[in-house]
Formats: C-alpha cells, sequence, structure tokens
RNA sequence: GGGCGUUUAGCUCAGUUGGCUAGAGCAUCGGCCUUACAAGCCGAGGGUCGUAGGUUCAAGUCCUACAACGCCCACCA
C-alpha cells in the first residue's frame, strides 16, 4: 500500500483525545440519576466475524452522533457495547482454526486447552463447554479489533458497559427469558415437520430463509386412476413421489370432477392415495391437479396438518433419501417389491441426484400403474423458480420432522402490530416493513438449533423405567440456578449417575437461536431479572439503531420479547439507517468482494472526516461510497479547526467582560450571531427527530452565509443596516440594497 | 401478484404545512498569497424538477395514471 504522508497522519492526535476522554470517564452511565432525563441505546451487538468494513463505520456513527447530541443536552447517556459470538459464524471459525468439533453429550475436560489441538485437520470432538472455551479464544481477538476501531472513530461508548451473547450475563438471561415465556404459556415443544438445513442439520426459522432463484424442471407424470383413467400431474420434484400421500384439484375443476372420492395409483411405488378436492389447487397452474408429498414445501405440510393422512417422510436430516420399508405403514404399496427395488435406486442419494434417477425411471417406465403408457410425458421443461434457502446454507431447506421448541407468535399478531404502532420509526415508511412482516407470518418461532455454539435450554427430561424419553414432560430449571447446561448440570432430585439410565433423566441437547439472545439486548442492558432497580431506570429504551435488512429478525423478536414479558415496548424510536453501496450502487457484500475496510480511510482522511461522510447519509437511504466526501470532509474538518485556532487567538487578547453577546456591536458580526440562533435551533430541531443529516446540512449553510443575504431577508436585523464587507457579491449587494441596506464593498487594499 | 421507496445541475444530494428568480457540495471555468486557513478565499457557467394529465391565483411540492431503478413480501404443481 502507498505511503501516508506525515501531514496526514491523524491517528497520533486520535489516540491522545481517546485515552483523555477515557481517563476523565466522561462517557460514563451514572446509575445514582433517575430515569427521567436519561437517553438509553440499544446499541447493535456486531457479529464479531474479524472483518470489518466501512458499513460498520456507517452505521455506528450515526448512532454515535445522535448520542453526542443527546449528552451535549446535558442527558445521561447509557450507551453500551455488545459482542455478538454467539452462533453459527464462530462455530464454523473456530472448527476449522482447531481442528475440532463439538460433541455436547462429552464430559467437560478441564486440562483440555485449545491451543495444544494437535492439528486443524484432524477433527477431535470436544465437549460443548470446550467448545465454548475455543470460542471464546477466537472471539476476544475479534473483539479487542471492533473496540479498537471503535475507539479510533471516536465512538463514545460506555465501555465498562460491556457484554458478549455468549457470556454468563447473556445465557442467565436468555434462559430465563425462556422459563418466564413458559410460564406464560408463550412457549411449547413439539415433533412436528419444521424447516431444516440439511447442510448444516439444523432446524430453523421463518426469518432465518431467503429466496433464491434455481433452475428447475417441470415433469408430467402420468398417475392411475383405480377403475379406469388417468391423470397427469407437473411436478419439480418428482424426487418425492414415494412419499406422496394425496392428489388434489380445485373443487370447481370441471376436469377432475368424476375422480374426486376415488384413488390415484402413483407410478413406480404404486401407492393408492385419494384424489381430493381442494382450495389449495390452483386450477391455472400446471394441469390444474397436483401431488401432496411430505414434504415438498410450506403449503405441503398446511395441507397435510389437516387432512389426517399419514406422514411418508423419505428425506432424512442429511438431506438423502433415507432407507424405508414397503408394504409396511406408512409407505403401502400395491406392489411392496416393485416400489422397494426402485426405491433401492435412490436411497441414500442427495435429493438432487435423486430427482435425476427418479425421473429416469419414469421414462424407462412402460408398464406404469395400469399400463398405460410411459409414466413420463415428454422430456422435463426447464424453469427458473425461486426456492427457499437458509442464508447461510447451500442446499434448498427441507421440512423435516423433528422435535424442536417453538414460542406462540401466531396468536398475537395483532398485539404485535399494536405494539409497532406505539414505537416511532425513524424513517417513518419503515413501520410498513414491520407490518408486512407480522401480517405475513406463517409459522411460530422456532427457536431450537441443533448446533453447539449457543445457550443451552435449560431443560432436561425424565427417563421413563422402560426407557421413553417424556418430551411432554419436561424438568425446568430453577430461576436460581441459571445459567444452566443440561448437559452438564444435575436437574432438582435427581443424582449425576442417573443420567440416560431408566428412571433418570436426560438433557435437551439442543440451543436456542441466536435470535433469542439478540432479541433480549434492551434486557440484557438493563439486567432484567437480575437488578430490578436498574432495569426500571433503562427500560424502555430510547433508541435502537439498526438496518432495515434485520427488521424482520432482530427488531421485530425484541419486540416480541418486550411485549410477552412485560407487555411492553422494547424502545420509543427505532433508527434505521441505509446501506453502503460501492460507487457502482451495488450493495457492499463479502460475496460481492467489493468491501471496502476502513483502516486506511482514517489514516489517510482522520476519523473525523470519515464521521463527516457517514453524517451526510439520511436516515434509511442508501449511500454511494465516493471518495471525494472524505476529501471534503477532511477539508472542513481543517477548516473549523483552524477557524477556532483563530478564535482562540482573539480570546487570549481580550478581556472576560468583552466576551458576551452584548459586546458585538459591529452589524455584520450582530448579524451573524442573530443567524446563528435560527442555525442552532434548526439543527436542534433536526436532531431532536434524529436526523443528523438535516442538523449537518442546516451547519453547512450557516459557514457560507457571510455575505449578509440571508440574514436581511429573515432576521430581526431586517431594519436598515450599513454593512461595509469585503468581496461581497454582486447578488448580495443587490439584496442589501433592495432590503433598504446600504453597503459599501471594501477593497483588499483598503 | 401485493407493498415500500427513489427519480431535482455532469456527479452526490437538500428543498418543511403549495408561495418571491429551484439550492448546496464536488467537478468545470475565471480571479485572488484580503490578520488562523492555498488543506484557503471570491466569483461564473450549468436545471423541460422521470413522463402524461388534473386541482389551484400559484405545483419540484397536492391528486390520477404510467415508466425506470432499488428493496421487502407472496406465489412458485
Amino acid at each position: 500500500m502507498q505511503e501516508i504522508p506525515k501531514k496526514y497522519q491523524h491517528g497520533e492526535a486520535e489516540q491522545k483525545w481517546m485515552e483523555r476522554w477515557e481517563s476523565l470517564g466522561i462517557y460514563r452511565w451514572d446509575d445514582s440519576l433517575p430515569r427521567e432525563n436519561t437517553f438509553v441505546v440499544d446499541t447493535p451487538p456486531p457479529t464479531v466475524s474479524g472483518s470489518l468494513h466501512v458499513g460498520h463505520v456507517f452505521s455506528y456513527t450515526h448512532t454515535d452522533i445522535i448520542v453526542r447530541y443527546q449528552r451535549m443536552q446535558q442527558r445521561n447517556i447509557m450507551y453500551p457495547m455488545g459482542w455478538d459470538d454467539n452462533g453459527l459464524p464462530t462455530e464454523r471459525r473456530v472448527q476449522n482454526k482447531f481442528g475440532i468439533t463439538c460433541n455436547p453429550h462429552l464430559a467437560y475436560d478441564p486440562n483440555w486447552k485449545p491451543e495444544d489441538a494437535a492439528d486443524p485437520k484432524q477433527r477431535i470432538e470436544v465437549s460443548r463447554p470446550n467448545f465454548i472455551e475455543a470460542c471464546a479464544l477466537v472471539t476476544d481477538e475479534d473483539e479487542a479489533a471492533f473496540e479498537a476501531l471503535w475507539r479510533r472513530l471516536g465512538l463514545s461508548v460506555e465501555w465498562q458497559q460491556q457484554y458478549a451473547t455468549i457470556d454468563e450475563r447473556c445465557r442467565h438471561i436468555s434462559q430465563l427469558s425462556f422459563l418466564d415465556l413458559v410460564e406464560r404459556g408463550h412457549v411449547f415443544n413439539a415433533e412436528s415437520p419444521t424447516m431444516w438445513d440439511v447442510g448444516f442439520q439444523t432446524a430453523l426459522a421463518q426469518a432465518d430463509l431467503e429466496d433464491r432463484e434455481k433452475q428447475g424442471a417441470f415433469h408430467d407424470i402420468r398417475f392411475g386412476v383405480e377403475g379406469g383413467g388417468e391423470i397427469v400431474i407437473a411436478t419439480t420434484r418428482p424426487e418425492l413421489l414415494p412419499a406422496c400421500i394425496a392428489v388434489v384439484a380445485h373443487p370447481s375443476d370441471e376436469r377432475y370432477k368424476d375422480y374426486f372420492g376415488k384413488n390415484a395409483v402413483t407410478p413406480l411405488f404404486e401407492a393408492v392415495v385419494p384424489i381430493v378436492a381442494s382450495e389449495h389447487a390452483d386450477p391455472e397452474k400446471g394441469s390444474g391437479i397436483m401431488m401432496i408429498c411430505t414434504f415438498g414445501d410450506a403449503a405441503d405440510v398446511e395441507w397435510w396438518k389437516s387432512s389426517g393422512l399419514p406422514i411418508r417422510q423419505i428425506i432424512g436430516k442429511d438431506g438423502r433419501l433415507k432407507p424405508v420399508a414397503f408394504g409396511e405403514e406408512p409407505f403401502i404399496s400395491r406392489n411392496p417389491e416393485r416400489a422397494a427395488a426402485a426405491y433401492a435406486e435412490i436411497v441414500g442419494k442427495s435429493a438432487k441426484q435423486a430427482k435425476a434417477k427418479v425421473a429416469e425411471m419414469l421414462a424407462e417406465d412402460a408398464s406404469d400403474a395400469d399400463g398405460a403408457g410411459r409414466a413420463l410425458i415428454g422430456e422435463p421443461k426447464p424453469t427458473q423458480q425461486m426456492v427457499k434457502f437458509y442464508e447461510k446454507g447451500e442446499q434448498p431447506i427441507e421440512f423435516i420432522t423433528t422435535r424442536q421448541w417453538f414460542i406462540k407468535v401466531l396468536d398475537y399478531k395483532s398485539q404485535l402490530l399494536e405494539q409497532g404502532a406505539k414505537i416511532e420509526w425513524h424513517p417513518a415508511h419503515m413501520r410498513s416493513r414491520y407490518d408486512h412482516w407480522v401480517e405475513g407470518l406463517a409459522h411460530d418461532w422456532c427457536i431450537s438449533r441443533q448446533r453447539f455454539f449457543g445457550v443451552p435450554f435449560p431443560v432436561w427430561y425424565p427417563v421413563s423405567a422402560d426407557g421413553v424419553v417424556g418430551y411432554s414432560s419436561p424438568i425446568y430449571a430453577e430461576p436460581d440456578s441459571l445459567p444452566i447446561d443440561p448437559l452438564s448440570d444435575t436437574p432438582p432430585g435427581y443424582k449425576p449417575e442417573q443420567r440416560g439410565e431408566p428412571g433418570g433423566f436426560v438433557g435437551d441437547p439442543d440451543v436456542m437461536d441466536t435470535w433469542a439472545t439478540s432479541s433480549l439486548t434492551p434486557q440484557i442492558v438493563s439486567k432484567w431479572g437480575l437488578d430490578e432497580a436498574r432495569h426500571q431506570k433503562l427500560f424502555p429504551m430510547d433508541m435502537r439503531p439498526q438496518s432495515h435488512e434485520i427488521i424482520r429478525t432482530w427488531a421485530f423478536y425484541t419486540i416480541v420479547k418486550a411485549w410477552m414479558h412485560e407487555q411492553q415496548i422494547p424502545w420509543k424510536h427505532v433508527v434505521i439507517s441505509g446501506w453502503i453501496l460501492d460507487p457502482d450502487r451495488k450493495k457492499m457484500s463479502k460475496s460481492r468482494g467489493n468491501v471496502v475496510t476502513p483502516q486506511h480511510l482514517l489514516d489517510e482522511y482522520s476519523s473525523d472526516a470519515v464521521r463527516y461522510w457517514t453524517g451526510r447519509a439520511r436516515l434509511g437511504v442508501d449511500t454511494a461510497f465516493d471518495d471525494k466526501v472524505f476529501k471534503t470532509g477532511r477539508k472542513l474538518v481543517t477548516k473549523i479547526f483552524n477557524a477556532s485556532r483563530f478564535v482562540l487567538m482573539q480570546i487570549a487578547d481580550t478581556e472576560a467582560s468583552e466576551r458576551s453577546v452584548s459586546a458585538i456591536t459591529e452589524p455584520l458580526d450582530r448579524a451573524y450571531v442573530e443567524n446563528l440562533r435560527g442555525v442552532i435551533s434548526s439543527a436542534t430541531k433536526a436532531f431532536d427527530r434524529f436526523d443528523y443529516a438535516a442538523a449537518l446540512q442546516a451547519a453547512g449553510v450557516f459557514k457560507r452565509v457571510r455575505d449578509g443575504v440571508r440574514v436581511l431577508s429573515d432576521g430581526e436585523l431586517k431594519a436598515k443596516v450599513s454593512l461595509e464587507v469585503a468581496g461581497a457579491s454582486k447578488t448580495a449587494i443587490e439584496k442589501i440594497e433592495k432590503a433598504g441596506g446600504s453597503i459599501k464593498v471594501l477593497n483588499a487594499a483598503e
């Protein structure tokens, strides 16, 4: 990298002030002061992924600008900082760095140290507490890097108030939250079809998904009908044919009216499935008739739930077709031997491989169910389709039946909408994103994940004398004992030796969704459940800064928790910042490879110049990265610095009595002061509505009101004044004269 | 398919409840070493306010339709 000239090296001075501020403790929150006049910020805990980019600098500076304004208004500020180290990104990095995987059922080994993990290539299994130690080692480094950046940027964070989402306090409060929701009846566990990522092998929530476009193909498949006839069904997932449980068409669809009540026979597997009239089918789409499989998509799940039909689950947790027994419930077939032979061709294959194989078999199959000919009609027809993926996953999600914990959000849509309406959104239109998300919710919030680096559920299950685990009668931890790990701690009334034994207990091996903790950031800061007096002083908070793409997760979940626990809103204001776009107006993201790191910008232009750049971006509006703005910022900062020096020099030569406003007598000076009042007033109003960009603009306009034009148009000095001005513009002179003033323009020589 | 947003100077963007000749920064061009500041100062040129209608004494601003771009959601047999 090019070396930065000495005159542009700002680090030293910034370092000095950073240390000065810290030693003075000027950013401390004073817990002795009452709630009134306190300003509390729900700072976003950044994911400590080790990579920093200008996006971080951008949104965190916005918050700092608002905080500094509030501090100038004499507010007692709570501006904490958290680190989101809990969750999958850290887990993956630790696995690769130390060559370990977590086996939550192992016991903690106090002698094992991550540093002496032998060979990164050799995967050794460690207990969950050991794994968490290894995670802590990695995240400590990352957190230090983030903290250094934040300090360099001059964020006026209250560094005494730090938390990490995996630390003891966060685990404690997350578990307490879970127990409280159990008590209030908002939580349940159920074995039911759930969105599942086959790569990470964990359950997911609706908010974890994203749509991706994928090349698919319609396969027209001929089904026989018992008693004669045939129907043709178009599907993009022929591999699910063995999982078909029914065939449905719209009740008003004339083409299929005669078939309702009869049974269809699937090709290859010869399962006899009912032909059902259902609103679920759209006569306009495909051939108007569709197969219901367990499970192709969320709609299949819904339909199955109300049908009373059995589940034919063929996709396993790893995304491969698992072994099933034809001829036995639920895989009843008219011809079990043929079905088993066909299935033997695809068992163990991934869904994708199985799709191709099934299509091949259908194409070759000349003797389908009722001997009507080739089961696959024509060639598969390619189509672009939108498929749901886990946002971090590489394969489409599947619906797989597993036992999971859920929070009931579907029952409370109207209450959650009401809560959203009580919060002020900046900009206001961002609220509609929240409203739409809530209105469109289709699933309760699945909060359990089959992962390791997270907060465990404070739950055990009794094991009966004949070895059956009692999932329906969980043993909950005592609130006083939190945080606990059910895989190493023993439930009340049991002895450690009874773990896994008949008549004993087992611990719940799952961890919580990382949002189950992140949704409690206000309560974590206020120490809800741990320190009631502090909670009352800090909750609800004043401001939640965040970006718009996580309205459906972070904002939504936080609102859910605050409402469920205390029927409160978590904060009064949500402040939404936009994205950083690259100079071509594309979103900056790691995958695009267009990310700009902040360090060289700070070195070359100074923290203040970078802050100036962020301050120009309006709330909620995406901003293109433009290095000209940094240059402008640097010039402006120098200007202000020099002007201040000039003023200080003047003051040094002036008696204290001459420094009051009343001592200003020159009309032009008085005009400036008058104008300054207006600037302060409009900047203050802007800041009060969190619009720092408008405040900056107000100040920027003042900078160039040097010829008194605006003063004459609206100050109290509109009365006739005579001005002696150096270098007044032509227009300024005209305006002043038009307003009835007179003006004498001085030459440089005078 | 539903929703939200954006569209104003070459570029990046302001423009409040409709109200004097639509503004700023950057860029361009011209002129200046005028107490701290050439990392500065003064000035100039540059706009059919996305398109088409409508309301009004008056529309960048309000209404209707349309277009382009971005985002969110849904569908996806």
